[in-house]
DNA sequence: GGCTTTTTAGTACTTTAGTATGAGTCCATT
DNA sequence: AATGGACTCATACTAAAGTACTAAAAAGCC
């Protein structure tokens, strides 16, 4: 249709048609791009498929959580109403399932897997 | 040229070509704006100023980055060659310079102000 | 009702982390 | 030359964190 526009109306060069539509696809492109790069990443949004994988109980998970904002074991006790004693076996869980030595560097690892908010 | 191209091989259909350019700078400009992205966000810019307003010390600064990514006392001062009691001294001035408690807590602050890569 | 997983909690340790303090070295500024 | 900041390191602690068990409720699932 567009060929056939750029016929009837003689004098209009074809060159400018055709630099026109790549002009128009171009920014067609980069509107797209924006729009799936907005999907792709909203800020972060939480692997729930990954926390499955490594066999992160619900419990386990609330503790990490708790760790990652900074908390100490003791606080994340009196947080979720359990002794300290019981925050100390989920911690050693998570380690193990994170496969992580310190909780700083289950933080991280938690952090790369995109299973923490932030 | 392009369009003389057009014109040369007669039986050659007009709107294909249109078609080509079409898709051709479409894709050009998911290209063009995939560039322009990374260069626009580069993960985190991290923020100088709030570093210096806290005060923090070059040194400080490394270690802080180095608690942040998961590694013991021990292991940061392997990595920047001193002994463990520096490193636990500069740590212990992050802590009062970002009124923390804990190294995890530390981190988070740090997070929050975007003194951190991630 | 049985079975499994989760959650809870404990004891008894070992290991890191963190505090407090003092002190020497180096380097730039005054 | 003197002052001050940054970096270094040490000793001597105290306080968390982390490990390695064991074990008993509680919750979910055929």
């Amino acid at each position: 249709k567009l060929s056939q526009y750029a016929l009837i109306s003689g004098d209009l060069k074809i060159e400018l048609i055709i630099g026109g539509i790549a002009i128009f696809f171009f920014f067609v492109g980069v509107f797209i791009q924006k729009k799936v790069r907005k999907k792709e990443a909203p800020t972060q949004h939480i692997d729930e498929h990954t926390i499955q994988k490594l066999g992160l109980s619900k419990r386990e998970y609330e503790v990490l959580i708790e760790m990652a904002s900074g908390y100490s074991n003791k606080e994340i006790a009196t947080h979720l109403f359990v002794s300290e004693s019981t925050i100390k076996t989920h911690v050693s869980n998570v380690f193990l399932k994170l496969d992580a030595k310190r909780r700083t560097q289950a933080i991280q690892k938690a952090k790369d897997l995109h299973i923490l908010p932030i």
